[in-house]
DNA sequence: GTCGGGCATGGGAGCGCTACCACAGGGACG
DNA sequence: CGTCCCTGTGGTAGCGCTCCCATGCCCGAC
C-alpha cells in the first residue's frame, strides 16, 4: 500500500483509508466536515500505517513551526542547577503535554553577542517564547515589546512597564517584607540582608521588599551584600557580611540556595541559628525543608507560575488577543526552624 | 524588491543580488561552484534583507530536521537539579554552537508510557539523539540500536554490549574502585557505600567498583544502602546505614550530592569527618569544592563526555560511519579532607 | 415537484527551498 | 584546431502538507 520506502506520508493513509488526501487531512486535524466513516478509515489507516505527519510540510504551508522556545539568557551554567530553573524545565515541559509542540532549549552561550539570541528569536524559527533568567542587559524585552513573537516571560522583566509584555511573577518585594518582618516579630533589630544578583528584578524586588519593611519599623537599611543566587556565593556573602558588620541579629537572604551557603559560614563560625542569628529565605523548593535547621522561607510558586505562563503562551499562540497585565501570585511565608 | 509582505525568501535574495535562486542558494549553502563576485552580491542581499532560510522548506527537502533532542528519561523532577544534567546541557548547547542545529528538549512526563519518547524519537522529529541519565526499563537502547536515528549515550547504556550502540562513560568501576581504596590505604577497615539508584548504570557500575575493591583486599561487602542521587535522599540512606552497621568507619557515597546529604546527616549525630568516619564521594562538579570538609572524590568529566558526544553525533549526521565503539574516560581521584 | 442551503468530499495550487540537469564558456590537451 | 572536461550558472521538478474552491448530494421548505 506504501509506494514510497520512506515513512508513510498523508497520501499513503488517504490510499488506505480509501479516502482523498483532503479528507484525510482534515481528519487528521480536528475532523471538521468528516463523516464518522470516512473519520474511522482514517484513523484506522494511521494507526496502521504508524503514520505521523511531516512536521515540515505542515509548517510550511501553516507557517507555524509549531514549537516554543525556552529562553534561558544566563551565560553562568552554575545556575543550571537551580531548582527554580528545574521547576520551570518541569513545568514547561509538562505543560506541553497534549499539544505537539516542541520544547526548545535556547541557552545563552558563554562570550556569545547580547544580541544574537535576539536575532534567533527574530528568525521565526519558534511560534512563541517563554524568557526565565531574564538579566538587565540581555536585550530580551525590547525585542520581545513588539508583539511580533508571542513571549511571556517568567520574572518580571526589567521594562515591566513596556506596552505589550506579557510577565508572570510572585509577588517579590511582599515576600521580602514577609521575611523580613518575621525576623523583626522575632525580636531581631540589626538585621542584613544577602540579595540576588542585581542585574535580576527577583533580586532588586526582595531587595526592595526588605528596604520596606525596615524603613516601616525605623531600622537602618546599611547591611546588605550582594550574592548570586548560588551555595557558594551564599557562603562568600555572608562571611563577608559577619566581616562587616559583626553585630547583625538576623539576616534575609533571597535565596534558599544562597541560605544553604550562608548556614555553612554561620555553622563554621560557631553561630547558632536561629540562636545568635535567625534566618530567613525565599523559595521554598525543596532546600529549605531538608536544610539544618529547616529554613522559614518565602513560598515560590514556581509550578503555578510556569503553569500560567505557558497556558498564556498557549492563548497567544491560538491567536487569541491576550491583555498584556501582568500575572502577579501572592508570596506566602512557610514556617521553618531558622527564624 | 520584495514582493511579498512576510520575510524574505530566497526569491527575494536572488533578485536583490541579481543572480538566480539556484545560485543564492548555492552561496548560502557553503558557496561550492560559486564565483567570488556572486558570492559577494548574495552576502550583501542577505545582510541586507536581514534574510533568515526558511527551515521548514529546507527540511522538505533535505529531510533533515536540523534538529537534535537532548532525552531525559528521567520521570523524577528532583533529578533537574544534578550538576551532571546541568552540565550536560550546557555542554550540548555550548558544542552546537556554530552549527545551524536546534536542541530540542525532551523530557519524560510523569506518568507516561514508557514506550511514548521511543516513538516521538521513531516519527523523525529529530535528525539525532543525546541520551542522559537512561533508566532500565525506558526501553531507549532497544530503539535506538537499530541505528535508524543516530544516537550517543553519555553514560553506559543498560544494553550495552548491544552493536551499534554509541556511548560515552567515565570509567564509573574504576571511579568506585579509586575511592574505596582511599578509604582502605587511610586504615578504615568497615567500609559501607551508599549506592545510586540501581536502575542507573553509574549506581551500578561504582557499586561494582566498591564490591571489587572490598573483595581484593578480603573486606565484607555487606553494608551499602540505595540511595537516589540527591541530597535529602543521601541523608536518608546515611541515617539508615548508621542505624543498621554502628561500626562502619568509612563510607563510598557514589555521588558528591548524596555525600553532602551525608554529611548532615553524620554532623547531626556529632560524628566527625573523617575522624569517626571517613567519606569518598564521586563527581566533583562543584559540590565536593564547597562541602565541609571538602570532599575526596572522584572526577567525572561531564564537559569532556558531552563535547566528545555531541561530536560523536555531530560526525553521524554528516554521514560518516563511526565504529560504535565507547569511549570510556578516565577516573581521576580528587583530594578532599573527607578522607 | 422544484429549489435552495447546507454538508461531505475531491482536485489542485502553492508554501520556500534544494537537487538535479542542461548548458555556456574557457582552458588544457591531443 | 577540435575535443574534452571543468566551472559557474539558471531552469525546473517536487518534497508533504494545508487550504481554497468546485462539485455532488441529501434534506427541508415552499
Amino acid at each position: 500500500m506504501l509506494t514510497n520506502d520512506g515513512p508513510p506520508t498523508l497520501d499513503d493513509v488517504a490510499r488506505t483509508a480509501g479516502v482523498s488526501r483532503s479528507t484525510a487531512s482534515r481528519a487528521i486535524n480536528g475532523g471538521l466536515r468528516v463523516s464518522p466513516e470516512a473519520q474511522a478509515a482514517v484513523d484506522d489507516a494511521v494507526a496502521r500505517l504508524g503514520y505521523s505527519p511531516n512536521r515540515a510540510a505542515r509548517s510550511l504551508v501553516t507557517r507555524r513551526t509549531d514549537s516554543i522556545a525556552l529562553v534561558v539568557p544566563e551565560p553562568d551554567g552554575r545556575i543550571l542547577t537551580d531548582p527554580f530553573l528545574a521547576g520551570t524545565l518541569r513545568g514547561v515541559s509538562d505543560a506541553l503535554a497534549g499539544t505537539d509542540l516542541q520544547l526548545v532549549l535556547l541557552l545563552a552561550r558563554p562570550g556569545e553577542h547580547p544580541g544574537q539570541m535576539a536575532r534567533y528569536l527574530r528568525s521565526g524559527h519558534v511560534d512563541g517564547v517563554i524568557v526565565t533568567s531574564h538579566h538587565r542587559g540581555d536585550h530580551l524585552e525590547a525585542e520581545l515589546a513588539g508583539g511580533k513573537l508571542p513571549a511571556v516571560f517568567v520574572g518580571r522583566p526589567f521594562a515591566s512597564d513596556d506596552a505589550g509584555l506579557h510577565w508572570v511573577d510572585v509577588d517579590n518585594v511582599t515576600g521580602g517584607r514577609l521575611a523580613t518582618r518575621r525576623l523583626i516579630e522575632r525580636g531581631c533589630r540589626r538585621i542584613a540582608t544577602v540579595t540576588g544578583p542585581l542585574d535580576m528584578t527577583a533580586a532588586v524586588d526582595r531587595f526592595a521588599g526588605w528596604r520596606e519593611e525596615m524603613a516601616a519599623t525605623g531600622l537602618p537599611d546599611d547591611a546588605y551584600v550582594e550574592g548570586d543566587f548560588t551555595v557558594s556565593g551564599g557562603t562568600a556573602a555572608t562571611q563577608h557580611l559577619l566581616d562587616e558588620h559583626p553585630d547583625v541579629d538576623a539576616i534575609f537572604i533571597a535565596s534558599d540556595l544562597m541560605a544553604e551557603g550562608a548556614l555553612h559560614a554561620l555553622a563554621a563560625r560557631g553561630i547558632s541559628v536561629p540562636g545568635d542569628i535567625a534566618v530567613t529565605g525565599f523559595d521554598d523548593l525543596g532546600i529549605a525543608a531538608s536544610a539544618t535547621p529547616r529554613l522559614t522561607t518565602v513560598r515560590n510558586p514556581v509550578v503555578e507560575m510556569v503553569n500560567a505562563a505557558t497556558s498564556t503562551l498557549l492563548t497567544m499562540l491560538a491567536g487569541e488577543q491576550v491583555p498584556s497585565a501582568p500575572l502577579i501570585m501572592d508570596a506566602v511565608l512557610i514556617e521553618g526552624a531558622s527564624a
